[in-house]
DNA sequence: CTGAAAGCGCTAACAC
DNA sequence: GTGTTAGCGCTTTCAG
């Protein structure tokens, strides 16, 4: 119980081998003779050795840490990814060290610098769309990333995620089919956000085929929170605007525009059709049930987890890195 | 754009300084001429230069990055935590090292290795209850830490967070001060969760004091989730079950029993009363709304931050550490 | 205020 | 298989 930390040198000398020996023995251990193994483990087991990560970094080269920088941490949306991130990371031996940018584009500078610094890696970037300071940095030092979320313009090779643009054009070919033509988009700010925008294109271009055109005013920009929501909500009404349906870019927004319209009194789907965009688990359970699409946040927590491993370690990638991201048709919309 | 990073011997080169000197321009910048100041920051915008963190963590003794290991990191509670931890540890410099154990010891142990092997300055736990190889690890290692979210069965003086106890010993009164004497509980496993035992006995405290007493058949141990809370509902009345409210251990299982009762037909508060514990931001929009305990997690989030670098930089620790847990009325409980 | 030099604890050749 | 040794890149005395 002394404070002071012992060294692999201490378990060395107390197992009576040399302290190449006694690294080989923690790191290869088939690599040294069953009675060497035997006795260094004894000897840590003793002295209740713990390897110092710093020094094995600086020596080795490798942290065994993956990065992850997400816009926030609380989004049930990324809040999921990052659980399975974490687990799979963990199955693999790996830590994660996180930071999350607030959708501020210096933020997000700061953070891959302080990131870099700490010398992980590998990184795990939500997004196609990033600062270019980013992207320098991390290429000039060359350290293995993916791309999560969307694989929304880009040419990047590592990125694991869904057509935003696909997906959201599919959404809003189910909302035309249900016969709407006064159409509001719940959306949120779209500078470095690349779904964001791919959600709104491909809702645009599937009205578009149908000759429906979105009107400006009809259009919001407001947080990715149940509030943002229900301001949404609030401010299309004070402009007079009495849209059929809202297309919100994502379920929290969705949720909270179902609020704000029990507490105003208006029937959802009967006097108005709302739809999200993620499928939380929430969705399932709101009334009316939301009609949205899914997204997989878990698959790509896990399987960019996998990816960047496989990066790092310069192992050939095993997944399909392109996910469905089905409608799922609820009550919301109304029925046809 | 070369793969190869600069090292500080670079930059002092560069800048016609010692390697000392550099170093010193970099972490104590006022204790160099401001000439040598400047040399050396042309010198590390040149070259690009990024600290190498495993080298200075060796060097130094100091990582900057403070661990955090939850219980699970999408529970909405905690990911709120999770996000005012990361932003204030970020605002002073330190970066977020993030570890799960899912309710489970040995995970929690060989995590808690994994992070005291990576060599944090200071560690975050949730919880007064933890298995003793974890608590001795850190205790050997001499790393500061604090525990959050309770106050309960601990003498450690390290707590931010506040009494489980009283918080459901407060709230049972209330559902006794309803008329309830027919009472199930929905909670989780209690191994290890000192937690979930304190609301327990909170609870019943509360009850007995009325004369109250629970029937074991109407105590349900389930998963902490949506589904926990279904499956709580469901079991109970399928043991022939009518109690006339449901104290649930947390909101996320008040409102899977809640979404029971719709599919069930069951009226809320009507039929059956229930109650939560934790207010999410969603317990204020479920139908109806969730009377339950309100759990400060974004300031549990911040303030052990700002405690564990109290800790770590041996500072006084300014902020009060035991919080207040107020009983919320809504809806779902009735109205007197 | 600055330069020189001694480590921090570990890994990875290299020779045996 | 094993021991020896030379660093990894930085901080931190210690002189000056």
């Amino acid at each position: 119980m002394k404070a002071a930390r012992a060294t692999l040198a201490d378990v060395a000398r107390l197992a009576g081998v040399s302290l190449g020996s006694a690294s080989r023995a923690l790191s290869v251990p088939d690599q040294v003779k069953p009675q060497t193994l035997e006795s260094v483990q004894r000897a840590v087991e003793q002295l209740g050795y713990v390897r110092n990560g710093a020094a094995q970094a600086l020596a080795s080269r490798k942290t065994r840490t993956i990065a992850a920088l997400y816009p926030t941490l609380n989004n049930p949306i990324y809040a999921d990814s990052i659980q399975a991130l974490q687990q799979t990371l963990w199955a693999h031996g790996y830590q994660l060290l996180i930071a999350s940018h607030e959708y501020k584009a210096d933020r997000e500078i700061d953070a891959a610098r302080a990131i870099v610094e700490r010398g992980v890696d590998g990184l795990i970037l939500v997004g196609t769309d990033h600062p270019p300071a980013v992207l320098d940095l991390v290429h000039q030092y060359a350290l293995p990333y993916v791309l999560t979320w969307s694989v929304d313009n880009t040419h990047y090779p590592h990125c694991v995620g869904f057509s935003n643009f696909d997906a959201a054009y599919r959404l809003a070919k189910r909302v035309v089919e249900h016969g709407h033509t006064d159409i509001a988009l719940c959306g949120g700010a779209m500078e470095g956000n690349e779904r964001a925008r791919a959600r709104v294109a491909g809702t645009r271009k599937a009205l578009a085929e149908s000759g429906i055109a979105l009107r400006p005013e009809w259009m919001l920009e407001v947080p990715f929170s149940f509030e943002g929501g229900r301001h949404a909500l609030r401010t299309l009404l004070e402009r007079g605007a009495r849209p059929s349906v809202v297309i919100c870019g994502t379920d929290l927004q969705a949720i909270g525009v179902l609020d704000e319209c029990r507490t105003q009194g208006i029937d959802v789907p009967g006097q108005l059709s709302v739809t999200g965009f993620d499928d939380i688990e929430l969705a399932n359970i709101t009334h009316p049930p939301l009609t949205t699409v899914h997204v997989p946040s878990f698959e790509i927590g896990a399987r960019s987890a996998r990816h960047v491993l496989a990066l790092v370690e310069a192992r050939p990638a095993q997944d399909e890195m392109v996910l469905d991201a089905p409608v799922v048709m609820r009550d919301s919309l109304g029925r046809l």
